[in-house]
Parts: C-alpha cells; sequence; structure tokens
DNA sequence: GTCGAATTTCAGTAATTCCTGTAATTATAG
DNA sequence: CTATAATTACAGGAATTACTGAAATTCGAC
C-alpha cells in the first residue's frame, strides 16, 4: 500500500495534477472505508489544510465521493468501487477540460480567412489535427454510454475486430448482390 | 498559428511538458518546412539553449525527426506529415513511460503475502486496478497494429459496433445448434 | 591536424508551484 | 442564539521547475 500510494503521488506529478492529490487518490482507493480529512493529513504526513485542498481539487474533478456518517459531522470521503467508473468518469472530466478547449481553439482558427499560402497550410494541418481528436473522442463517447460488459467483451477482442470488420463487410457485399474479393 | 502555438504551450503545462517544448512542438506541426534550433528560438523568443533543452526532451519521446539539408550542417527538425503517426507514437510512448512502470509496481505488489485482512483488501483493490489497466493497455496495443484505413473504420463505427457484437454472438450461437435467444 | 560554426552542458537566477500555519468562515448540536 | 467542531481561504516561506548566458564540446570543411 505503501509502495502503491507513493508511486501514485509520482505519476500524478508527471499528469499535471499533483503529489498530494496524487496521494490522497491512491489512499481513498484502497482505503476498505470512507477516511475523513484528519485521518487522510495523519496518514500520510501533510498539513490538514494541504489534505482540504487536495480533497477540493479531487472534488472539482468528480473523483471522489463525499459522505457523512452517523452521529459524526465531519466529511468522510471515498472513491466509487468499480474501477469502470473511475476510468469513465476520469476519461470525461479529461475531455471536458483539456480536449474541448482545444478543439474550439482549432475551430476558432479554421473560420478565420487564410492570408497567403503559409496561413493555407497552416489550417489544413489544424485540420487534420481538428479531424482526428474529433473522430477519436466521438468514438470515446460512444464506447463509454456501453455497459460495462459490453465493454469489457469489446476489449478482449483486441485485435480480433478486425476479422469482424471484414466479415461484415463481407455480408454486406453479398447482400448488395456483389460478388466478394 | 500564434493562438495554436500558445494554446500548446499552455496545455502542455497541464500533462507534465513544459511550456517550451509544447510551444516548440506546435510550431514544428504547422510549419511548412523543416526549421533548425534558430529559427524556432527567433520565431518563440525562447534562448537558444531553452530550444536546445526542448528538442532533446522532444527527441527522446521519439517526436521529431532530424535531418540535414544539403550545404548546411545545421540540424533542421519536422514532425511526422501524418496526425496519425504523431498519435501512435504518443500513445507508444506513454505506455512506455507511465503504464509499464504501474503496471509493474502493481504486479510486485501482488506478489507479496498479505499480512491480515487489510493487506487482503489493499491486494484486492490493486488487482482490480491492474487488471483494468491491463486489458486497456493491451486493446491498444493491438489496435495499433492497424493500418490507418482499419483504425478508421473501427472508430467511425463508434457505437455499432455494439449491433455488431451481438449479430457476431448470434452467428456463433447459431452454429453451435443453440436456439437463438 | 586547425578553424570556426553549431550544438550542448551547466551553474546560477527567475518564475512557478507546493505546502503550512493561522485566521476566517461555515455548520450543527444544544 | 451560542458555543464549538469542522472546514476553507490565504499569505508567505519552502521546494521545485524553467530559463538564460557563458563556457565547453562536437563536428565537418579544409
Amino acid at each position: 500500500m505503501q509502495r502503491f500510494v507513493i508511486h501514485f503521488g509520482e505519476m500524478g506529478s508527471r499528469w499535471g495534477i499533483n503529489r498530494t492529490v496524487g496521494q490522497i487518490y491512491a489512499l481513498l482507493y484502497v482505503s476498505q472505508r470512507p477516511l475523513n480529512a484528519d485521518e487522510i493529513a495523519e496518514e500520510l504526513s501533510f498539513s490538514r489544510s494541504n489534505v482540504s485542498m487536495g480533497l477540493k481539487e479531487l472534488s472539482s474533478w468528480s473523483l471522489v465521493r463525499l459522505q457523512h456518517l452517523p452521529h459524526d459531522r465531519r466529511e468522510y470521503f471515498s472513491t466509487p468501487a468499480d474501477v469502470w467508473t473511475i476510468f469513465r468518469t476520469l476519461a470525461e472530466q479529461r475531455r471536458k477540460r483539456e480536449i474541448e478547449p482545444t478543439l474550439s481553439m482549432l475551430r476558432d482558427a479554421l473560420l478565420e480567412a487564410p492570408a497567403g499560402a503559409t496561413d493555407e497550410h497552416v489550417q489544413t494541418r489544424l485540420r487534420e489535427m481538428h479531424d482526428l481528436i474529433e473522430l477519436v473522442t466521438k468514438w470515446f463517447d460512444d464506447v463509454q454510454r456501453m455497459d460495462a460488459a459490453t465493454l469489457k467483451q469489446l476489449l478482449m477482442l483486441g485485435a480480433r475486430v478486425q476479422k469482424l470488420l471484414e466479415f461484415k463487410d463481407k455480408v454486406k457485399l453479398v447482400a448488395s448482390g456483389k460478388p466478394s474479393g
């Protein structure tokens, strides 16, 4: 557990979230029961206020759940029990914070009238990036709506999905009366 | 172009790569021809040595290509023309630097003998995370080997892949002689 | 080999980000 | 409403990261 928490803290810093936040999340993730801020501060030897900031950050990412225990007015925090839920939340939030702003910046830039050959080339490149991001994001969005079981099935299919795609094409060709190649 | 470069710089800092590196990459991405370090330094108003460091960083991620022009001993840098190539490289590198270390940390932790109920719960959680990451990574790996056209087809299929999966199951049932549900 | 242009290294400084303690705020039990 | 536990905001210092200029190194032409 020690190692896991520390590793997560380090990974966090490679990622734009800071060490503290990473460690808090890791601790909540492995904890058997919800923890309050004092317990977290104690366990990780962070100041109480640092923990408060970290929890606020995690809340803003919708990555932690806040709950109250009977006869205790302190706030207790936990992570979802299901890793898939965590995965989805993470993807959704990153999309909202990083992908969407980038897409709208690209769209804006593409609306401007190009002034010369250089501008035109720039716009071509921007459009390529825009289209790629949009395609990948849309797909992700679609896939995310699937229930966990279907999603898992799709993932486990792996590269064999290619066979399935080829098969589908064949069926289509047959149905439309064309000879299969 | 201005805006694109600046946006990329800011996005970079949310990401663990610094502003300078982000901007250099963005500039190379939209540039019509390879640029040398002096040109980059000039265009972005960074010091020559900062650019050198940035390019080194980008090289270590295999994100830029180095080439020489005839009768010019300076080094010229460019990005791949194809956005899909960039996408793949990025995914591959992040996997190597972030996913693999995490996976091996998890595996190590899972090999340890649990000392008590708490440890057992921790290991359960770690295993859940390990399995998820491994599944997603393996899938990504598979998919990455596909040619661009197949990949694009798969992405464009989006959620309709679910239909395809259901169809596949039906075919299997029929083939094995069971009645379809 | 020597020369000189191009690149990199590195030490020091600037800038940013992180973290803490204290003070202020909020919320609830009585 | 009051008392007090719990949480949060924030200023300032600590730590980290980014950036620069100068010196060192590399590299190719001659």
